[in-house]
RNA sequence: GCCCCCGUGGCGGAAUUGGUAGACGCGCCUGACUCAAAAUCAGGUUUCCUCACGGAAGUGUUGGUUCGAGUCCGACCGGGGGCACCA
C-alpha cells in the first residue's frame, strides 16, 4: 500500500481545505455587504433560526439552498446581502432554566455560540457583521418604540374577550397559534378563558392582505391559497330583527350576519352564541341557561369533539319579528355551534339551505321552509330530508320568487337598506392578533398601568424597558410578575405608585421585521436607516419552511404595513419572493423491546437484514419521517460534515430530491455525494497537467471532439443557469454530473484540445461554485488562478455554440415511433419529409400503403399517417 | 365535509407550448485491475417475446379530444397537505 501511494493520485483533503477557504473568506470579508446605489442589489434571506443548541438537517438543506442563491447571484455581478441572526426569545429557554437551572440568557447565548460556529463549518457565504439576536435589548428597543408608534396610530389596543390559554405554557395564544384545538409548540388542549390583552389591528389590513396576495408571483400558490383561506371573505349583510317577550313587549334589536340573505323567507328561527350579551343577559336570573352556557364552554374546540357534538340550542323567552313578513315571529334561541367571535354572534336559521340549522331545527322540531329549488325542475328533491345548499331558482319568497340566488342577495339587501334594516357587508374570518404572553423571555410591552391615568405608554427616553435578570424560575406563572421591584414605577403621567405591564411580547412580533433590521443592524436611533432601507428590501428571496406559510409570513406583511402606516417605510410587501423547501426525512428504527434507535445504533448485516449494533437483535424498520429527536431518526450535521465534508453535505442536499419536496436521507446518498467530490478531484488533477496556462487566446482552429467538448459546457452554462434561477437544484445537479462524464470522456490530442479542455474545466469550476464552494476554490486555483472564485463572474454561454448543426429528428408511422434521422437543422418540410419517407423502417412499416398524411413539426417529428 | 397538490423502472427523480418516456443519480449485474478485498475504471440495467435481428406493451384505473397524450378534458381509485360548527 506504501508504494502505490506515489504513484496514484493525492486524495482530495476536504478537511483541511474547507478550513483553509473559510479562512481566507473570513479573512478577506468577501461577503460583507456595502450599499452601492451604482449595482442592482439582491436581498437573499433564509429564515432565520431559534438557537435551540444545535443546528439541524432541516437548516442545512434550507441555508444551502439560500447559499447556492447567494452566490450564484453574486457572480452574476448583484450587490448581494445574505446576512443571519438569531430568533432568540421563546419558551424553551424558560424551560432549560427550569429544568438546567441556567439563566435563559445564559442559555440562549451558549447555543448562539455552538450554531454559529456549526454555520461557519457549512462554508455559507454570509455577512456575519450583520449578526443580530431578538432578545438583545438593542433589537427590541426598536419593537417597543414601534409598538408605541402603531399603539398612538390605533393599530395596538387592549381587550377583554375570551381567549385560548394554554395550560403547559400558561401564557395565551393566538387564534393562528391554535392548530386542531391544541397550542401550536405544546401540543396541549386550548382552554377558554376571559382575559384583558393587547391586540394588534392586523384586520384593518384584511382586505389590503387578500387582494395584494394576487401580486405576489413569486410566491408559492399553495401559500397563497392558505393564506387567502386564513383571511376568510365573505361577502353578505348584516340586519336587525326586533325581539319581543312572549307578551309581545319590546325586547330590543338583534343584529346578525348571513352570506345567504336570498332565504331570508326561509328563516324559521334565530340562534345566539352562548358568549352573546343578551344571553348573558338573559342567564343573570335563569339557572337553567346558566347551567347550559357552563356547558358549552366546556366543549373543546378540537376537531374530533366538534365532529361528535351534537347541536344543542336553549330556547330563550323571546320571539323575533321577521323584517319582511309582517306577524310572522321565530323563536330564538342560545345554541352552542354559534360563534362569539364572528359575525355578529347571532344568526337567522334557516334549516332548508344549511346543513348546520337543518340539523338544529330536526332536533328541536322547527319548521323547515324551501325557499330555493333546482334550477332543473325535473330534479327531484325534499328539504325535509336533507337540506339544498346548491345553486338554484327562489321560491316561495313574494319578491324574490323566480331570481337566481346571486341576484335575489342583491334584491334583498337592495330592499333591506331602503327599510333601514339591513346593510350588506363584507365579513372576514381573520381576528385581530393577540400579542400578549405571560411569559419572561420575551420583549417587555412598554406600558404602565396607572390608577388615576389607566394605561400609559412608557416615554421614549425611558425606552428599552429592559427585561431584569435577576428572576427566578421556583413557581408557576410569569416570573416577571414574581419579581420584587421591577414592576413597581411611578406612572410617567401623574408621578403616583404605577405597575409596569409584565406580559412580553409574542416572540412572532420578533420575526416579523428582523429583515428589516438587517439592512442597518447597527443603528441606535431608529429601527433602520430609510436609505439603507429602501435600497436592501424587499427581500428578493426568503426561504423556509411551509409551516411558516400563515403565522410568520402574515405576520410580516401586516408589521411591514404597520409600520407605512406611521410612515417608518412607504413599503406595503416586504417578500418579493418565497420559496418553501421539503423537510428532511429518514427511516425510523424499533428495537425489540419498542425504544427507538438512532441510525447510528443499527447496522446492515450481510444478508440485508437490519439489527441493533451493540447486541446484533433485530430492529423494526419504520417508513421515513420528518426527522425528530423524539423517534431519534436523526442524523447530526456536525459529524457529517466532520466525516465527509460540508460540501458533500451541500451536493447531498441539492442532489436527487426536488427542493420544494421532502428529502430522504441515506447513508448510500451520502457516500455517493463524497465519491463524486473525490472524482472530480481527481478527473479535474489528472487533466491538469497537460493544460495551456490561465488565459491562453483561443487557437484559430479546433478539432470536431473540441468544438463538441465546447458545446457541451456551453449548454450546461446556459442550462445550469436556467435551472438555478428556477430552483430546479436537483436538475442543475443532473447536468452537472453530465458535463463532469464528458469532460472525463475527453482525450486531448492537440493543443487546441487541451485549450477547449481547460475552457471546459474552469467553466465546470466555475458552475459548481455556488454548490460545493470549498472544492470549487480549491480546483480554480490548481488552476492557476489568483484571485478568488467568491469573487469571479459567472460564466457566459457563447450562443453559437447552444445550437446544434443537426438534429436528430423522430420518425412515426401513425404515431408511433419508427426511428430517427438526423437533419441539418432548420431543414425545409419536403426535406425532412423525404428523408423520412426514405427510412427504411418506415418503408417497412407502410407494407406498401400510401401515406395519407405527413405532419412535419420541424426540427421535432415527421409523423406519416395512413 | 370543503379547498388544494401529487400518482412515471427496484429506489430518488428527468421529460420546452401536446412531439424520440425513463435524462442524471442510487442500487443491482457483468468484466478489468488485485493473491484477495476496498477503491477505481469499462459495459449493461422499464417489462414481455426472441439465440439474435427485431417486435409488442408501457407513465394509478377508465373513457374522450388529437396525426400524435406522462402532459389537455370527464369519471373513478390511491397518497399527501390546508381549513373546518366561520352563518
Amino acid at each position: 500500500m506504501s508504494s502505490s501511494a506515489a504513484s496514484e493520485p493525492k486524495r482530495y483533503n476536504f478537511r483541511e481545505t474547507e478550513a483553509k477557504w473559510q479562512k481566507v473568506w473570513d479573512g478577506k470579508q468577501t461577503f460583507r455587504a456595502v450599499m452601492d446605489k451604482a449595482r442592482p442589489k439582491y436581498y437573499v434571506l433564509e429564515m432565520f433560526p431559534y438557537p435551540s443548541g444545535r443546528i439541524h438537517m432541516g437548516h442545512v438543506r434550507n441555508y444551502t439552498q439560500g447559499d447556492v442563491i447567494a452566490r450564484y447571484k453574486r457572480a452574476k455581478g448583484f450587490n448581494v446581502l445574505h446576512p443571519m441572526g438569531w430568533d432568540a426569545f421563546g419558551l424553551p429557554a424558560e424551560n432549560a432554566a427550569i429544568e438546567k437551572k441556567t439563566h435563559p440568557k445564559t442559555w440562549t447565548y451558549a447555543n448562539i455560540a455552538t450554531m454559529k460556529a456549526q454555520l461557519k463549518s457549512m462554508g455559507l457565504s454570509l455577512d456575519w457583521s450583520r449578526e443580530l439576536a431578538t432578545c438583545d435589548p438593542s433589537y427590541y428597543r426598536h419593537e417597543q418604540k414601534m409598538f408605541l408608534d402603531f399603539w398612538k396610530a390605533g393599530l395596538a389596543y387592549r381587550r377583554e374577550a375570551w381567549v385560548n390559554w394554554d395550560p403547559v405554557d400558561n401564557t395565551v395564544l393566538a387564534n393562528e397559534q391554535v392548530i386542531d384545538g391544541k397550542g401550536w409548540r405544546t401540543g396541549a388542549t386550548v382552554e377558554r378563558r376571559k382575559l384583558t390583552q393587547w391586540n394588534l389591528k392586523i384586520t384593518t389590513f384584511a382586505d389590503e392582505l387578500l387582494s395584494r396576495l394576487d401580486t405576489l408571483d413569486r410566491w408559492p400558490e399553495k401559500v397563497r391559497l392558505m393564506q387567502a383561506n386564513w383571511i376568510g371573505k365573505s361577502r353578505g349583510a348584516r340586519l336587525s330583527f326586533e325581539l319581543t317577550d312572549a307578551s309581545g313587549a319590546d325586547r330590543g334589536k338583534l343584529e346578525i350576519f348571513t352570506t345567504r340573505p336570498d332565504t331570508l323567507f326561509g328563516a324559521s328561527f334565530m340562534a345566539l352564541s352562548p358568549e352573546h350579551p343578551i344571553t348573558a343577559q338573559l342567564a343573570a336570573d335563569d339557572p337553567g341557561l346558566q347551567r347550559f352556557v357552563a356547558e358549552c364552554r366546556k366543549t373543546g374546540t378540537a376537531a374530533a369533539e366538534i365532529e361528535t357534538a351534537e347541536k344543542q340550542g336553549y330556547k330563550l323567552p323571546l320571539l323575533a319579528k321577521h323584517p319582511l313578513v309582517p306577524g310572522r315571529t321565530m323563536p330564538v334561541y342560545a345554541a352552542n355551534f354559534v360563534l362569539m367571535e364572528y359575525g355578529t354572534g347571532a344568526i337567522f336559521g334557516c334549516p332548508a339551505h344549511d346543513e348546520r340549522d337543518h340539523e338544529f331545527a330536526t332536533k328541536y322540531g322547527l319548521p323547515i321552509l324551501q325557499v330555493v329549488a333546482p334550477a332543473n325542475a325535473k330534479e327531484k328533491i325534499d328539504v325535509q330530508a336533507a337540506p339544498f345548499v346548491d345553486d338554484g331558482v327562489i321560491v316561495n319568497s313574494e319578491f324574490l320568487n323566480g331570481l337566481a340566488v346571486e341576484d335575489a342577495k342583491a334584491k334583498v339587501i337592495a330592499r333591506l337598506e331602503e327599510m333601514k334594516v339591513g346593510t350588506g357587508t363584507t365579513q372576514y374570518r381573520l381576528r385581530d392578533w393577540l400579542v400578549s404572553r405571560q411569559r419572561y423571555w420575551g420583549c417587555p410591552i412598554p406600558a404602565i398601568h396607572c390608577e388615576k391615568c389607566g394605561v400609559v405608554p412608557v416615554p421614549e427616553k425611558d425606552l428599552p424597558v429592559k427585561l431584569p435578570d435577576d428572576v427566578t424560575f421556583d413557581r408557576p406563572g410569569n416570573p416577571l410578575d414574581h419579581h420584587p421591584t421591577w414592576k413597581h414605577v411611578p406612572c410617567p403621567t401623574c408621578g403616583g405608585a404605577a405597575r409596569r405591564e409584565t406580559d412580553t411580547f409574542d416572540t412572532f412580533i420578533d420575526s416579523s421585521w428582523y429583515f428589516d433590521r438587517f439592512t442597518s443592524p447597527g443603528l441606535e436611533t431608529a429601527p433602520f436607516d430609510r436609505a439603507e432601507n429602501e435600497y436592501w428590501m424587499p427581500v428578493d428571496q426568503y426561504i423556509g419552511g411551509v409551516e411558516h406559510a400563515i403565522l410568520h409570513l402574515l405576520y410580516s406583511r401586516f408589521w411591514t404595513r404597520a409600520m407605512r402606516e406611521v410612515q417608518l417605510t412607504g413599503r406595503d410587501e416586504p417578500f418579493d419572493g418565497l420559496f418553501t423547501q421539503g423537510m428532511v426525512c429518514h427511516e425510523t428504527y424499533r428495537a425489540s423491546d419498542g425504544t427507538w434507535l438512532l441510525p447510528e445504533e443499527i447496522e446492515r448485516t450481510a444478508g440485508g437484514n437490519v439489527v441493533r449494533a451493540s447486541d446484533k437483535s433485530p430492529v423494526e424498520v419504520g417508513r421515513s419521517e420528518k426527522m425528530s429527536k423524539s423517534k431519534k431518526n436523526v442524523v447530526d450535521p456536525d459529524q457529517i460534515i466532520r466525516d465527509y465534508g460540508a460540501d458533500t453535505a451541500r451536493w447531498f442536499m441539492l442532489s436527487d430530491s426536488p427542493p420544494e419536496r421532502d428529502l430522504e436521507w441515506t447513508e448510500a446518498g451520502v457516500t455517493g455525494a463524497w465519491r463524486f467530490q473525490q472524482r472530480l478531484h481527481r478527473i479535474a488533477s489528472e487533466a491538469m497537467n497537460g493544460l495551456p496556462a490561465a488565459g491562453t487566446a483561443k487557437p484559430a482552429a479546433l478539432s470536431d471532439a473540441a468544438t463538441e467538448l465546447r458545446r457541451a459546457a456551453h449548454k450546461t452554462v446556459a442550462g445550469l443557469s436556467a435551472d438555478i434561477e428556477a430552483f430546479h437544484f436537483n436538475k442543475a445537479v443532473a447536468r452537472l454530473y453530465e458535463l463532469a462524464n464528458t469532460i472525463s470522456g475527453f482525450a486531448a490530442k492537440d493543443a487546441g484540445d487541451a485549450w477547449a479542455q481547460r475552457e471546459a474545466l474552469e467553466i465546470f469550476v466555475r458552475l459548481i461554485g455556488p454548490m460545493t464552494p470549498h472544492l470549487a476554490e480549491e480546483l480554480w486555483q490548481e488552476l492557476g488562478h489568483t484571485t478568488l472564485l467568491a469573487d469571479s463572474p459567472w460564466p457566459v454561454a457563447d450562443a453559437g455554440l447552444l445550437v446544434d448543426d443537426t438534429v436528430t429528428v423522430a420518425v412515426q408511422l401513425n404515431g408511433k415511433l419508427r426511428g430517427t434521422i438526423a437533419l441539418p437543422k432548420d431543414a425545409a418540410k419536403d426535406v425532412a419529409e423525404k428523408t423520412a419517407l426514405a427510412l427504411p423502417e418506415l418503408v417497412r412499416g407502410l407494407e406498401g400503403k400510401t401515406p395519407k398524411r405527413v405532419i412535419v413539426v420541424p426540427n421535432r417529428i415527421v409523423n406519416v399517417v395512413v
